[in-house]
DNA sequence: CTATCTGTTCTGAC
DNA sequence: TGTCAGAACAGATA
């Protein structure tokens, strides 16, 4: 599930929790999620002290006291939770019934890694998509940084540089260029919806379709959303809970995902349905031309 | 039962 | 090179 917001909440989720604790091990319950599968993954990570959580997009970097750093891609339906030895959990992804609240580790448990302290980070992946790669901290990070597009926080994130992108990709679908990374990192299938909404541009536009001014809103419009999602801590409301037992709210607020066939917030008009390079797509016709 | 849905991203065909 | 469908996987839902 997790778009910007919800990988940026878990990181400072960690950044309260996680940091500090030395690894202990790692058990790999599924060969699958471990990118690039290294034996020596245990070895690599065993007695180093986390330092920091970070995040490249939608990627999770755990830092540790030397080269190797984790990298953990939660895809569609990854979760991270950290159990401290008391039991207390925080952590986020995915939001179903199944994963939060109820024993660990569960059938879709992926890895287990272990902190001298007790304290444990269970890795929750359903469908496998998901991944976790050992790093070494100065040249992988950039090289996957190179596959990324400027997040939209960025100062590279620029008018200049999204009215560009849309010039040279003008024959693309806007929704399918929004979440496209190499682009711009960070958004996915939830707010490349509400930005557009925001924006009122219909979905089904090229990009090359757009004037001046609807770049200049959307490119506002991207930032906000995605302000506001980070804001709200992301947008899973069942399973999602941290140490202060808080839910993360976007969802029900929500302009256009998942209501289709509500009234729409901007006019007495309903909210629509398609699917747009593959994908779910909400609008609302009248307020989006 | 079948068909279609799902918050991601990569590959391969055109 | 740009664009898109399909794949990777495991469900839930109508």
């Amino acid at each position: 599930m997790p778009e910007l917001p919800e990988v940026e909440t878990i990181k400072r989720e960690f950044n309260l929790t996680v940091v500090g604790k030395v690894f202990d091990r790692v058990e790999i319950l599924d060969k699958k999620v471990i990118k690039f599968s290294r034996p020596d993954f245990n070895s690599k990570i065993k007695g180093k002290k986390v330092t920091k959580a970070q995040r490249m997009a939608k990627i999770l970097v755990i830092n540790t006291n030397n080269p190797n750093s984790l990298m953990i891609h939660l895809k569609m339906t990854g979760q991270l939770i950290f159990q401290s030895k008391t039991g207390q959990r925080t952590g986020g992804g995915h939001p179903d019934k199944l994963y939060y609240g109820q024993k660990l580790p569960h059938q879709y448990t992926r890895a287990i890694l272990t902190f001298r302290d007790g304290s444990q980070l269970f890795f929750n992946d359903l469908r496998r998509f998901g991944w976790i790669k050992i790093i070494n901290r100065q040249k992988e990070k950039i090289r996957e940084l190179a596959n990324l597009g400027p997040e939209p926080f960025d100062k590279n994130f620029s008018l200049f540089y999204f009215q560009n992108g849309l010039e040279k990709r003008k024959k693309s679908n806007i929704k399918a260029l929004l979440m496209d990374q190499k682009f711009i990192s960070g958004i996915g299938n939830i707010y490349a919806n509400e930005a557009l909404f925001l924006a009122k541009i219909n979905p089904q536009k090229k990009s090359g379709q757009l004037s001046p001014p609807e770049a200049q809103k959307l490119h506002q419009a991207i930032i906000k959303i995605l302000t506001k999602a980070v804001k709200l801590r992301g947008t899973s409301e069942d399973s999602y809970v941290d140490l202060a037992g808080r839910k993360g709210g976007y969802l029900p607020q929500a302009l256009v995902y998942g209501r289709e066939g509500k009234k729409c917030r901007g006019c007495p008009g309903k909210v629509k349905k398609i699917k747009i390079a593959g994908r779910g797509t909400y609008f609302c016709p009248t307020c989006q031309r």
